[in-house]
DNA sequence: CTGGGGAAGGGGCCC
DNA sequence: AGGGCCCCTTCCCCA
């Protein structure tokens, strides 16, 4: 005979222990907070206690003493209420540290409700997204509408699942760069990085990325096996201060893990810039090819050197050139300088742009707030209705025009 | 096949 | 926290 409610009331006996400090025999310290709880409840709990306490299970006279500076002490409470109650309260806020401190304690349960937690607000945040860029009346930018979805913590973080993709998704990155370069290669979309072994974190990076077109099976069986692998990259300390009744506290003074992979970083905005190369988010298009990157500065840079010429360098012989000893030539959305005598020899007849003139219009510091590209009020339009509505194809051809019929023809743009 | 160059992208870190 | 810069690596194309 089993009595259902023994196990819930067995807990709520320990939780009431732990709150009452009665019998507790493990102290955790984070960032000068101190945790009260019972040995036996941690090292069930999680791999991570297991592995220490029973390294230091001789030594069960003395109280165990823990030291933790790789999460906050209010992640920490948590993770610990979760232990004594089985209920997590997550929220946008904390769903990130939390997701990191249990991925260092080892507790992949905890991991998985935070993994599920982070899905469900992205698709929440992607259907809200996409109901609203295909309202009839939006006009707004994709990254507008992305930053519209909120209301939610989560929602900027706008990545979105294979299952719902038809808006133009960030394609893995080496699909991404074959495709953008040669449309007239085929859009073959197995992925390279299949076979790639995981031997660095960017190359995990890429292979975990969702927006590749591994099923989500397996996606889901890739993360898990990275998130593994991460555990056991996480044992810090083995046998030196566990051995002296204290938790190894020598980690490196970074404090956020990546659920995904090994890498730490030092500062919460840094973990969030890096989780956008496993969600595969790119909030900041490029307003005049529609190319979509992962953060601001990259498009910037993008922006200033494929559309804005910045290089005084002759594309063709490579010579340093000035506004006096060259011009600027455009070809498609791609911008670019030739010396006059390198546009003489192609047969362009002198077609300068007036950079300074257009610098306003394009400055990518505006975000996505202002139209940088020099589009009309319809071009506009027309750009954002092919950018939501699909795919990397505007990327292929944009970028594409430039690149192929540059063998074949260099024609200026008049301005 | 190989090396060079362009472009993209990731991390560290300063402001 | 976000923006931006610098540095580095990786990937791809091309000569």
């Amino acid at each position: 005979m089993e009595i259902s409610t023994h196990q819930s009331h067995l807990l709520q006996q320990l939780n009431e222990q732990r709150r009452q400090d009665v019998f507790c025999d493990c102290s955790i310290l984070v960032e000068g907070k101190v945790f009260k709880a019972h040995r036996n409840v941690l090292f069930a709990s999680s791999g991570y206690f297991k592995m220490l306490l029973s390294q230091n299970s001789k030594e069960t006279s003395q109280p165990t003493t823990a030291t933790f500076q790789a999460f906050s002490p209010d992640t920490f409470t948590v993770i610990l209420d979760f232990v004594y109650s089985g209920k997590l309260s997550l929220t946008g806020q904390n769903v990130i540290e939390v997701m990191s401190a249990a991925s260092f304690l080892q507790m992949t349960d905890v991991i998985s409700v935070c993994k599920t937690f982070i899905k469900s607000s992205l698709d929440i945040s992607e259907k809200e997204k996409r109901s609203l860029l295909h309202s009839p009346h939006s006009h707004l930018s994709p990254d507008q509408g992305a930053g519209v979805v909120s209301g939610k913590p989560w929602g900027k973080y706008s990545y979105s699942p294979a299952s719902q993709r038809s808006t133009p998704l960030p394609v893995a990155k080496h699909e991404q760069r074959k495709e953008s370069i040669k449309k007239t290669k085929n859009l073959r979309l197995s992925q390279p990085s299949e076979a790639v072994q995981y031997k660095s974190s960017k190359r995990e990076a890429r292979t975990s990325d969702p927006s590749s077109h591994v099923s989500q099976a397996e996606e889901q069986a890739q993360i898990d096996t990275e998130m593994d692998s991460a555990s056991v990259g996480y044992q810090y300390g083995q046998g030196s201060d566990v051995t002296s009744r204290s938790f190894p506290d020598d980690l490196p003074r970074m404090r956020f893990k990546c659920p995904y992979c090994t890498h730490v970083v030092k500062r919460k905005a840094d973990l969030k810039r890096h989780l956008r190369c496993h969600t595969g988010e790119r909030p900041y298009p490029c307003q005049a090819c529609g190319k979509r990157f992962s953060r601001l500065d990259h498009l910037s840079s993008h922006f200033r050197t494929i559309h804005q010429a910045c290089k005084l360098i002759c594309r063709k012989c490579k010579r340093h050139v000035t506004d006096l000893t060259g011009q600027v030539v455009q070809e498609g959305t791609r911008r670019y300088r030739l010396c006059n005598e390198c546009l003489a020899e192609v047969g362009i007849d002198s077609l300068p742009i007036d950079l300074e003139a257009e610098q306003h219009l394009m400055s990518p510091s505006d975000g996505d707030k202002h139209s940088r590209w020099h589009l009309s009020e319809d071009e506009n339009r027309s750009y954002v209705e092919i950018v939501e509505d699909g795919s990397a194809d505007l990327v292929i051809q944009q970028v594409d025009d430039s690149e192929e019929e540059e063998e074949k023809e260099i024609k200026p743009n008049i301005r």
